[in-house]
DNA sequence: GTCTATACCATGATAGAC
DNA sequence: GTCTATCATGGTATAGAC
């Protein structure tokens, strides 16, 4: 046990470091910084990585990777509506536990160039883009699969873009955090829709 | 007419100033560039703005005055759902004639610490939200009108967040990107909701 | 594989002439 | 109010010893 502390792996590099990027983005955080939070030289961390921007695509790389796991939820259930419950509840449960992750998403949607943008894409979404759409095709035949996944996905993801000020907004109560409330808000929303 | 161009008022560098921020985010443009893009010196720059976090803080409440129109939105149907529609299709409107307001409060969202957070709220969120919550209590009194309200906005957002990445996603069409079509999209999913 | 030391450049910011 | 010139700091990245 109790592996030497000095001599890290690039894994082991990689996993402090994705939290320090999530926090500060790429241009929010500087190599100095970076190698102070792993406990390394500058140099050390050179050794490992040639530039920022390779330990940067490592990071985010590696943050995505085995992240499919929701995938699962949506086969789990029997009906279409199930699934999209499951959809729903697993969905705003990985935000909330993987917050590195889903804020890492959020940096590069902004700042991404074109490359990271496809990394992404091929990483993380279409796969499981692919799964959501053709729920939402089982869902709803009348509406546009694409922009139907997309609002699924936004609803979910824009509760937790906004966590920093729907404290300050009307309204607001502690429990607008518990993913399971946000599940059941959404599914009730989605199923029955507002029209009375 | 044709003022002469050199000597800039602070608000013609701010309208300047405002895209470029949009663009990279604070941390992403050097006050060089910004200076470059301004067609000043540095020093100039410096003598408007004391230092880059105040020329930051005033673009950002310059391009966040004066951008409330939307309330006319929710206050001009008869029907809740008519005015439903009518600030879906003002809000989508509005994302893709002012993209970059609408990015400004994207990095705001992401990386604003709480003072920026709070002129935020106060500049253009507070008052719009209460009128899309007070509309959100009438479509579904059985709903959390705060989390009805993140949703609504939080439809629109999504589809704009996501404007880098959809065209990689399959079933992508190119009348995505038109806002009548993404308020017709959120008006049917919202009303009529997705079981059959 | 890690360190100290350092090169080199871009950055935010200022001085002082016009 | 704008400029050129400059400064101090912090940024990315490397050299070379251990």
């Amino acid at each position: 046990m109790a592996r030497p502390l000095h001599p890290k792996s690039k894994e082991e590099i990689l996993e402090i470091v994705i939290p320090l990027f999530a926090v500060s983005g790429y241009n929010g955080i500087s190599m100095r910084n970076l190698a102070k939070g792993v406990g390394m030289s500058v140099a050390a961390v050179y050794h490992h990585f040639s530039d920022k921007e390779t330990l940067y695509l490592a990071a985010i790389a590696h943050a995505f990777k085995n992240k499919q796991e929701l995938s699962k939820a949506l086969d789990a259930g029997t009906s279409p509506e199930e699934r999209l419950g499951n959809f729903l509840n697993h969905f705003s449960q990985s935000i909330h536990l993987y917050p590195d992750f889903h804020r890492l998403i959020n940096w590069e949607l902004l700042d991404g160039d074109e490359k990271r943008l496809r990394l992404l894409v091929d990483q993380v979404f279409r796969e499981q883009f692919k799964a959501i759409s053709t729920l939402a095709k089982e869902l709803a035949p009348d509406l546009d699969p694409h922009l139907l996944a997309i609002s699924l996905v936004g609803l979910a993801n824009y509760h937790d873009l906004t966590k920093s000020i729907r404290p300050f907004l009307p309204g607001y109560s502690a429990d607008h955090e518990d993913p399971q409330t946000l599940g059941r808000h959404m599914l009730s929303l989605l199923l029955s829709g507002l029209s009375r």
